[in-house]
DNA sequence: GCCGTTTTCGGCCCGACTGTTTTCAGTCG
């Protein structure tokens, strides 16, 4: 193992935020069904969110006594971070732990089930995990329960029957673009079919741009509810409607997709939309700092203690300056500081997609893409990109694909070629280069010395450990013809975890060399996420946004990738490819020489 | 458990729905 290279790091692999929220997370459940009140549980499920949230390493901030700085972390949280960081449990949870059966939380999580009742089964029937509640609820005796009844016991039955063992992971969420594309059919089979002059706008964590989705939620405004929600089950996509009234309608598509429509009148839209767009914490967040001036936030309207009033808003923009705020820009509302900056006017100007002037990732059928370099570059062109860099890769990808050193000049030269027939885009003779185990690229530097851009890539070996794993990267990022690392954690929205790294390190390491990290704006990566992504640009490294496009239609993935820099708080600034290319060909590491 | 242009103590977002109750607790978003 070489050095460990960087200064101030330290040299173990410490607790990462993940594994600290997770571990908040099930103390706060714990002490739910410790009868503890609401806010106390509420207390940890906010620590919890903002360690996961936080742009640096809380278990260094907890050894250094430093945890409080988060938001909603105080001096006892702080205490018990620490402890699991350095003794590697919170005594409370041990405590708990053994006071309660591991399947009481199980049970918690079924539906009509929450932790008051799971107590209650517990201390009265001695259910202790979902197969015996299955058994109790058979043989009728939920039913004996003060509180609970015959209904509730179907209920537990039907919900078990699809998971017996009780519901271990939230339910499978949609991608983004699928649930953006099955939304927008949903809005325009609204728009069309329901009562003329309809509007119909997608709100939810759609509107959010988040990675994935879980149900749909449609805001309305329309001359005739009930008919408006009556046509909802007309759609194609709708299997069933449940309810449908002249307040909306909810139902779910062929797919399994729940839908919210919910009907405003025009002059409460602007409240309507704002609390169907979330996200929960957000509203949470703005509504308790309402309170604080008099001002009571609800879908309907904001109650103003001073007047006894409760004035609506056609606008969201209304909405949030009734309570004092600037507009907040959806992806940013996920109470991640966003309500501090609207207050305080410092909000950032975040990047749009037209903001991009050039792709420095894409692929053609020299590896496994589907287009030739003309097309992809006339394609790029057409989307009023400046620059294109074609980086297919190189030859240790392992599937098959690739472009073995003895092509590679080949290569390049085509690339070459059409940079010059083809006018009104520079195109790069790039590389996507494989990150060896040892942290090595595989071409060698003579080879790599003659292309114009190399964005390095791990592609295998996700499993080494993280110390390994952040010098494997390190090594990679300060060679000195890296210019970008790709798809920095290797993670597949909920399909691959990331592998274990230390990104603060890797931030780090890419600020200090000028090194850029990549935004892979394919809808299955978007990686660096938005909180990496902040956290990175926070650290003073470059970003940059690539679609990773296989063929000419993807270079379209673009639009994700901007997605993540805009829940990221990234402006302009802080992108390298929003730049001309006069400006960004300097940024690359041969040109800086 | 956190936190402070009403507070270092006493608050802590809002509303709908469900099923079980005789006025409401628990759950959900």
């Amino acid at each position: 193992m070489r050095f460990w290279p960087y200064p101030g790091a330290v040299p173990r692999t410490e607790l990462s935020n993940t594994t600290i929220a997770d571990a908040l997370e099930e103390l706060g459940d714990l002490y739910e069904l410790d009868g503890a009140i609401v806010h106390r549980v509420l207390a940890y499920r906010g620590a919890a969110k903002s360690v996961r949230d936080a742009p640096v390493s809380v278990a260094e901030l907890a050894r250094e006594g430093r945890a409080a700085e988060l938001p909603g972390i105080g001096a006892t949280l702080q205490e018990k971070i620490r402890a699991l960081v350095e003794d590697g449990s919170i005594p409370a949870a041990e405590k708990l732990r053994a006071k309660f059966p591991a399947g009481l939380i199980a049970i918690t999580r079924l539906p009509g089930l929450g932790p008051k009742r799971a107590r209650l089964l517990y201390t009265e029937l001695g259910v202790d995990s979902p197969r015996a509640l299955r058994e109790a609820a058979e043989q009728e005796r939920l039913r004996t329960v003060r509180g609970l009844g015959p209904k509730l016991e179907e209920r537990v039955l039907a919900a078990l029957d699809e998971t017996p063992e009780g519901p271990a992971r939230p339910a499978p969420r949609m991608l983004l673009p699928r649930a953006l594309e099955l939304g927008e059919a949903l809005v325009e089979g609204l728009e069309r079919r329901g009562p003329k002059g309809t509007r119909v706008q997608l709100a939810g964590s759609v509107r959010r741009r988040a990675d994935s989705v879980k149900d749909l939620d449609l805001v309305a405004v329309t001359t005739r509810p009930a008919a408006l929600a009556k046509s909802l089950a007309e759609l194609e996509e709708i299997e069933s409607v449940g309810s449908a009234g002249t307040a909306g309608a909810r139902g779910r598509t062929h797919s399994g997709v729940p839908v919210d429509l919910r009907i405003a009148k025009p002059a409460q839209l602007g409240n309507l939309l704002q609390h169907f767009t979330g996200s929960g914490e957000h509203n949470a967040a703005l509504r308790e700092a309402a309170v604080r001036r008099g001002l009571h936030v609800s879908e309907y309207g904001i109650l103003d203690d001073a007047t006894g009033k409760t004035r609506t808003c056609a606008t969201e923009e209304e909405a949030y300056e009734l309570v004092g705020l600037a507009y907040i820009e959806p992806e940013l509302r996920e109470n991640r500081g966003e309500l501090d900056a609207a207050a305080t006017g410092t909000l950032p100007e975040l990047i749009t997609l037209e903001d991009i002037r050039g792709d420095l990732h894409s692929h053609t059928i020299a590896s496994d893409g589907h287009n030739t370099i003309g097309e992809m570059a006339r394609a790029a062109r057409d989307r009023g990109y400046e620059y294109l860099a074609i980086t297919d890769h190189s030859a240790s990808h392992g599937f098959g694909n690739d472009v073995s050193p003895g092509e590679l000049g080949r290569q390049i030269e085509l690339v070459h070629q059409a940079n010059e027939s083809i006018e009104g885009i520079e195109l790069l003779a790039g590389s996507e280069v494989n990150i060896l185990p040892d942290g090595s690229l595989d071409y060698d530097d003579e080879l790599l010395r003659q292309l114009d851009w190399i964005i390095a890539s791990m592609h295998t070996s996700f499993r080494m450990s993280e110390q390994a794993m952040t010098e494997r990267m390190i090594t990679a990022i300060e060679h000195p013809l890296v210019d970008a690392i790709g798809h920095p954690t290797g993670r597949l929205i909920q399909r691959r975890e990331p592998y274990a790294i230390d990104l603060y390190a890797v931030y780090a390491a890419a600020a200090r060399t000028g090194t850029m990290l990549e935004i892979n704006a394919n809808p299955d990566r978007r990686d660096l996420s938005d909180v990496q992504a902040r956290a990175a640009a926070t650290a003073g490294a470059t970003i940059l946004i690539d679609s990773d496009a296989h063929r000419i239609a993807t270079l379209a993935n673009m639009r994700w990738g901007v997605a993540t820099a805009r829940r990221a708080w990234l402006t302009k600034e802080q992108v390298a490819n929003t730049r001309p290319w006069s400006e960004f060909t300097k940024l690359r590491k041969q040109q800086r020489k």
